[in-house]
DNA sequence: TACTCAGGGCCAATG
DNA sequence: CATTGGCCCTGAGTA
């Protein structure tokens, strides 16, 4: 059932099954078999980019040839003695494929859908004050820096740095402070939005809408203002994590990999909040918002992550909240699907160094992720549209101003999210192992 | 052994 | 004429 809906990945025209590695519709079955077996070579009339879709992939041969063995079309399964019938050595791959995909479809259906709506359901029950929401809060008046030791199990040799430093996270939390609250003490009832955000915000007060009066150069400053503070996300799930480990016994601690997940875990509540939160997002019905969320959420999640290593993170060593990890100990004990999914990570990380990646423009892709347009189940397709390509000036606009002597930077940027949503696969299906993994113990 | 399903081939339609 | 793509035939691997 779940293949009815996958769509070719060269052309978007309907799959009608696995072909040469990898599912894909009866016309480029076709197409690619020819080209192998007549060892055709064509040529671009154009720059080599082609668009491809259903009207217009017989335009060029040539971008088309490309973009199948760009997808991973594979010349070794057209058979050189033109048997028919039977069966070759990707079997097995189509096996294995099918049951991610299934598992991802189930995960996707099961799982994250009632971990949005448990978090929805949190939050509409109980209003929250400010205090409720940052349950960390008083740590930010400890005395700095605050350090404290997690006991730490699983590998004795692992050099594995647990020193947490409020240091390096903490930025000007009181400044946002006010910001922050008059947003989440706001009646969360999402469909009226608009009643209550002119309640709450008679300064910015519109028919039209919380931001409509912003003018554009403002429109990114508005965003960022209402930004929880980056300690603050970390003092939550580092709290959570304390939590946890308090209920535990001094000889039963967690190890560095499930730590990993936890955190993982409590990031993703965090980000829930963190778009429930979001004037843009409240504008939206909540039908629509909960479709974008179960959509987006692994994406947000790696783009977090991301952020967190390019601006804290060391060379070599990977950053999590408080805590470090030496990049080559994960390389080297972990399995194979969260090795290479850190490896992907730190290229990616790499580049964003390289582009100076900066908070705003983290902001932005984040937003960018999150109203997705061509998420299936939208209801009011135009708003998410308009949002996003909002949302997309602003960052263009703001790359243009503040970083004039990198040239395209705003294209870079773009670039990077295809690998985003790539490794964000990835994660979700690791993730959904290591839940079945944990439940059969 | 019956069934599956990804290979190959066929051929009317298209230009 | 060459190319396309929907449909059908085949047969090794699988339950
Ligand atoms: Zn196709
Ligand atoms: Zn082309």
């Amino acid at each position: 059932i779940p293949e009815s809906e996958e769509s070719c990945p060269v052309c978007g025209d309907r799959v009608s099954g696995y072909h040469y590695g990898l599912l894909t519709c009866e016309s480029c079955k076709g197409f690619f078999k020819r080209s192998v077996q007549n060892n055709k070579h064509y040529t671009c009339t154009e720059q080599q980019s082609c668009p491809m879709n259903r009207t217009q992939r017989k335009r060029c041969p040539y971008c088309r040839f490309q973009k199948c063995l760009a997808v991973g079309m594979k010349t070794e399964a057209v058979r050189a003695d033109r048997m028919r019938g039977g069966r070759n050595r990707f079997g097995p791959l189509y096996r294995r494929d099918r049951q991610i995909k299934l598992q991802r479809a189930d995960y996707q259906t099961n799982v994250a859908p009632y971990r949005i709506k448990m978090e929805t359901t949190i939050w509409h029950q109980s209003p929250l004050t400010p205090h409720d929401h940052y349950p960390a809060e008083g740590l930010t008046s400890l005395p700095l820096p605050y350090s404290e030791q997690l006991p730490l199990t699983g590998h004795p040799q692992e050099k594995c740095h647990m020193s947490f430093d409020y240091h390096t996270a903490s930025t000007s939390h009181a400044m946002h402070r006010t910001v922050s609250e008059t947003y989440t003490t706001r009646s969360t009832q999402a469909s009226s939005s608009n009643a209550n955000i002119v309640d709450c915000d008679p300064d910015h007060a519109s028919p039209l809408g919380p931001f409509s009066s912003f003018l554009t150069p403002n429109f990114l400053d508005a965003l960022i203002e209402s930004e929880q503070d980056e300690s603050q996300l970390c003092a939550k799930v580092l709290s959570s994590l304390q939590r946890e480990q308090a209920n535990r016994g001094k000889h039963d601690c967690l190890n560095t990999f499930s730590i990993m997940c936890k955190m993982a875990d409590q990031t993703l509540f965090g980000l829930v909040e963190w778009a429930r939160n979001s004037a843009l997002f409240k504008e939206l019905k909540v039908e629509d918002q909960m479709v974008l969320l179960q959509n987006c959420w692994s994406e947000l999640l790696v783009l977090d992550h991301l952020y967190r290593q390019v601006t804290y993170g060391k060379e070599g060593l990977l950053f999590l909240t408080q805590a470090q990890i030496e990049v080559s100990t994960i390389i080297s004990q972990a399995g194979v699907t969260l090795s290479g999914l850190v490896s992907r990570t730190q290229d990616l990380v790499a580049k964003l160094k390289a582009l100076y990646f900066d908070r705003k423009e983290f902001v932005c892709l984040k937003y960018l992720v999150l109203f997705n347009p061509d998420v299936k189940a939208v209801l009011n397709r135009r708003q998410v549209e308009q949002t996003q390509e909002r949302v997309n000036r602003a960052l263009m606009e703001h790359t243009r101003q503040t970083h004039a002597g990198h040239a395209d930077k705003f294209g870079q940027l773009l670039l990077r999210l295809p690998e985003v949503r790539s490794i964000s696969l990835q994660v979700e299906e690791y993730l959904y192992q290591q839940m079945l993994h944990t439940k059969h113990n």
